[in-house]
DNA sequence: TACATTTGTGTCGCGAACGATATAATCTTG
DNA sequence: CAAGATTATATCGTTCGCGACACAAATGTA
């Protein structure tokens, strides 16, 4: 039987997989400084970019699904980071936003990416090669994207 | 303030964290006939290519920690696909056997790196440049890899 | 031989992910 | 306007992933 293909070194995904996993732990440290999680620290950057956002909006910008954003928003609520307010003109919709001391914090996540950088880069790895990572699994993410929407809808 | 390095697009992390969790959801639909996860699979991987290994050596080439495995390893034992048995010469050591249901898998799990290749394949990114990717990822691993073992001893 | 240390495995608790499902509000279509 | 479809959000149950910790077996050292 050819189970070549088989092979746990001849995956695409694992290394992929595995690199995730390394990274968030990578971080880990800096935003316990911060006192959140890395999924929770990318709703804050959508939400630094751009205040008041719905749920929904959250969502799409993450490729996350609502039933993972939601408790994880009203973490954040506990946290006072965050604030929820169900809009009066689609009472569907909700709408999340910066509390003062969720708008504080950006402050302190500035010099995260940096430092992170830092600690990922290496003789063998540099800026150039994550920039061009980046761009190739960007266009490959668009792709997947399309198809995971065409084929479950959720 | 300068806050261009807080912009989600600049996150090197992001698409990583994006792509991995959209491919494991591309294996879903084909693991699901098999009954299994996708981190089920990955063990199952480790364990056709060389059986009767320890947890830990498992745990150690999927880069996971024995209190990850430990409780998926049980579910895979539910399911009669593997088989625990305590070392005899060190206590402590449990080796992880696959049974004859965990053996015959094997053979179902054989088209599935193709069809898997044939999904995420398009015009934009091609199976070289899934090699590519995949090399890159792998130096990268193994750099972070070393780094966080330094860092957290576990 | 005693006692501390290390090693291998496992449990506990929490926060993701996500499929399935629920519920209410809005929209569509007859 | 009424009935069905759609949309936005949320809950539930299961599995991961992991830090902290527990515990017994093995090892090292005095």
């Amino acid at each position: 039987m050819d189970d070549s293909k088989l092979k746990l070194s001849k995956q695409v995904c694992f290394p992929i997989y595995s690199v995730s996993r390394l990274i968030t732990k990578a971080y880990r440290p800096y935003l316990e400084e911060l006192g959140i999680t890395y999924p929770q620290y990318l709703v804050l950057l959508v939400l630094w970019e751009k205040d008041n956002l719905t749920v929904n909006e959250i969502s799409k910008k993450l490729l996350l699904n609502t039933n993972t954003i939601s408790p994880l928003l009203k973490r954040l609520e506990k946290l006072d980071l965050i604030q929820r307010k169900r809009s009066s003109e689609d009472e569907r919709s909700v709408f999340v936003q910066l509390t003062d001391k969720g708008k504080q914090l950006k402050a302190q996540a500035l010099p995260i990416p940096e430092k992170l950088i830092a600690d990922l880069e290496s003789e063998k790895i540099q800026i150039e090669d994550m920039e061009k990572l980046k761009n190739m699994l960007c266009e490959w993410l668009s792709v997947i994207q399309h198809k995971c929407e065409s084929s479950t809808k959720n």
